[in-house]
DNA sequence: CACTAACGTAAGTTACGCCTTACGGAAACC
DNA sequence: GGTTTCCGTAAGGCGTAACTTACGTTAGTG
């Protein structure tokens, strides 16, 4: 179940991918639309598109021969808590640091 | 000021920095300590933790001969900052058009 | 002063990710 | 039915990131 979202990590381990994340944020857009407002072909774009949508970042919705995407609030939540998990951890453990080193100098 | 973390999500787009990462999320500990969990050599680590360190995410403390890594709590929570503010974004404008679309059916 | 442990870096190889062009298919429009 | 628009995918080139081995350096240890 978390397995998907390792690949999140990896998707956004992209610069190109997290402009076009970052685009979709704003509101839903096409393919052709994004490609025009990125220095990137098409197929690039669609190819980014692909990979942000198996690590379920981003949804597709038909619209005649238009594909429109947009954000995947969900895994969008996901990534977040995840993220959250791991700060607190990080968090926690520093906490317990301090205090063992003002208890034992 | 945000050219910085931009560079974070590039670090954490590999999944062995990532798991060095929550290595260290646990406690601090040396190089060749997280070398010995990881399939990797000692100075691919070293490697790793020098992008980890530039991206902000970790912070050096040498002791001894050794060098001790921890987390930079400062670096992730810019980081968990950043994801908040792109969340909310999304999530405002999903409801936008969730309202555009029931006033104009 | 050797000797060892722990580390960073340089050099080189290799694998992989990103991009391009080229092609084919599905939906609207005439 | 022909044409156009919009898109996905295949094939291939290419840069670079991730790893390895080899070496030099620094700090403890006897």
């Amino acid at each position: 179940m978390a397995t998907y979202v390792d690949d999140a990590w990896t998707a956004l381990g992209d610069p190109s991918r997290r402009q076009i994340l970052r685009r979709l944020a704003e509101r839903p857009c096409s393919v052709t639309e994004i490609a025009e407002e990125l220095p990137i072909s098409r197929p690039a774009v669609s190819q980014h598109l692909r990979v942000l949508k198996e690590a379920g970042l981003v949804l597709v919705r038909p619209q005649g021969t238009r594909r429109i995407y947009e954000v995947d609030l969900q895994g969008l939540a996901t990534l977040r808590e995840e993220l959250d998990q791991f700060w607190g951890r990080a968090l926690e453990n520093f906490k317990r640091l301090v205090e063992e080193e003002t208890e034992q100098p």
